[in-house]
DNA sequence: ACGAATTACTATAACGTTTTACTAATCATT
DNA sequence: AATGATTAGTAAAACGTTATAGTAATTCGT
């Protein structure tokens, strides 16, 4: 029950030594009598011993703690990422220290010194955003330089050699942007993430290559940038308004209910004034009113799949295996958001 | 650069001992020259030497991690909880180690287990609801017998001698239940979190207040038991219409948005058919079809006084506090969920 | 000019483990 | 009866820091 038993106490009350104790309690028992065993296994019941962990990584250099970075936890997004990963990790016996970087790059570079000062075992990263092309260099120079395994996961480093994990957001952006084309759409607005973040661009690219399939020129007007959060609402609202759009493809779900409050300030019907699509399929989308239409992404798929890898990593740390991109299948989630363009416009 | 650098190498690269190089780093360097302070620096610059967190904190005592519990980072409330959580404590020169304990009270009990052999600094508990008796008795022996600052927030603990931060859950349920009393309803149903949960319970005691109040008898057949969750919503809709309510106080957002969905599915209007009143003032409440007439619980201001306090008990271990309980006021937000009853029954 | 105080350091014990290399006793083999 | 293998342990170094108690040289007060 005290706090301070060490592992010396547990030697003294059993009337051996302390490497013995260790032995036992590492299961290195083979050469321990079963009396010992016993006589130790009792102190350590009386005395309500436990290993100090600290000491234990200090001397074994694993501290079963992974971190991970993600931008934000309030997002639901990567509240359920966090949250799958770490169940995962619990399961297998790692904890996990977590930052918000609040998509800040900078922020992402201290987090990662702090895992390394802490001695983690891993580093599982969910990229921030709005990084500056020079915070962006030194990230993947600080990644280099380290030993420590790290996969990142959404979205991808520009010029670093590390596994990411993200779902085929050009294909997600296109599947999105065709949906809105089938439906005779022309004119379709991109709301999109922040630019230079790999997965906002990604799913612009695909929004384009689709209506270049559809043989739509593409009008870069049309984008309004946004940060995946509710905030610019308004004005991407405003400016869609202003440019006559009769569809928006969001690059996620959370724009997509920012543009159904301000539709439902002004008044307007979704999708009788507009047509929206959405990205990630947030638990939210189905409640809507109406139900959003939207790319999902399997996120407990591409989580599992990520943690699981790092793991792997860190426990076959001898045998060298190469950086991989693990992409995975988005999947249009038709709801009642968006319907058929009728020829005069609302 | 490389990673195993050491003190001892700055000592070696410096030429002095690692004590003073020690000091230099610890700004104890008083008695220090400048022009060793200066060879110091140097080395360090040089070498890249960061120190080992886990050989500091095994001699300080102190890991400046502070463990936080709570039962599903995917919900949104716990989401923001720890989000403001983790920022404050990073702003203050400490980490995070969180698990989700799935609302599994016997998890709870191993992620303490953890952070007492982790050594955390402090422990901020949003403790798992669906307790059972076993269970909880013997988390409060658990927190009796550290000496590690430990917190509670949102949820308390029956018996535990600690300092507890939430919403006055009572005063929530109150004046959601009386705001719909206001409006004429008289078959309120209250759409419930698990038993045995503090914050449940307290908010239909003050349901039942409220009804006292306006000389309305208490019928239990109204009360539905959730989870806090979306998942039991069919049942609950099936019982509150088979009850033949006006109105539903749900305690909390989710749940609330479950009825939305089985409204919606059902062909039936809130508030036409139903008022609705929930509880949290979830992000996503204002943005539902019709905005959600909700009890704001100041989630930011909750928990960063509870992760202030911690902090402030981790760095007063000295002087002693008594445990204290801190609660909140909650405030009704009206928005378009709820409406007078109309005479005549939908 | 002498002891006391100050300055600029350092050696070493601790923190609580694991692990390597060793010992001493018993057992089996020839 | 001597040799080798096995059994049941232990002493001590190591992990990378901090912190205590010390030393030697200089400065100061009177």
């Amino acid at each position: 029950m005290h706090m301070g038993v060490t592992i010396k106490d547990v030697a003294r009350e059993s009337g051996c030594s302390v490497t013995t104790v260790s032995f036992v309690l590492n299961g290195k028992d083979k050469n321990i009598s079963n009396e010992t065993i016993r006589r130790i296994r009792q102190a350590v019941d009386k005395l309500g011993y436990r290993p100090n962990r600290l000491a234990v990584s200090l001397v074994t250099k694993k501290t079963r703690i992974i971190g991970l970075i993600i931008p934000d936890n309030c997002n639901q997004f990567f509240g359920n990422v966090s949250k799958v990963i770490e169940t995962y990790a619990w399961a297998n016996n790692y904890n996990i220290i977590y930052g918000n970087s609040g998509n800040d790059g900078l922020r992402d570079i201290e987090y990662i010194n702090m895992f390394i000062d802490r001695r983690t075992d891993g580093i599982m990263l969910v990229k921030s955003s709005a990084p500056q092309q020079e915070t962006e260099e030194k990230l993947a120079q600080l990644i280099a330089g380290t030993e420590i395994p790290l996969v990142t996961l959404d979205r991808t480093i520009a010029g670093a050699n590390v596994s990411s994990f993200s779902v085929d957001n050009r294909k997600g952006g296109y599947i999105a942007a065709r949906h809105l084309l089938e439906l005779g759409h022309r004119k379709i607005g991109c709301y999109t993430g922040p630019r230079n973040v790999s997965s906002a661009d990604e799913r612009t690219e695909g929004y384009k290559a689709a209506l270049a399939e559809y043989r739509v020129a593409f009008d870069p007007s049309l984008l309004f940038e946004g940060d995946y959060q509710m905030g610019r609402a308004h004005e991407a609202f405003l400016h869609f308004r202003a440019k006559g759009v009769t569809a928006v493809f969001a690059q996620n779900d959370v724009m997509a209910f920012g543009l159904y409050r301000e539709m439902q300030k002004a008044g307007l019907s979704i999708p009788g004034h507009l047509s929206i699509v959405g990205f990630d399929d947030n638990v939210m989308s189905d409640i809507m009113q109406p139900p959003l239409t939207t790319v999902r992404q399997p996120i407990e798929s591409m989580s599992v799949s990520a943690i699981r890898h790092l793991i792997l990593r860190i426990e076959n740390a001898d045998e060298p295996m190469p950086a991989q991109a693990f992409c995975f299948e988005p999947e249009l989630i038709e709801r009642k958001s968006t319907t058929v363009l009728k020829s005069e416009r609302a």
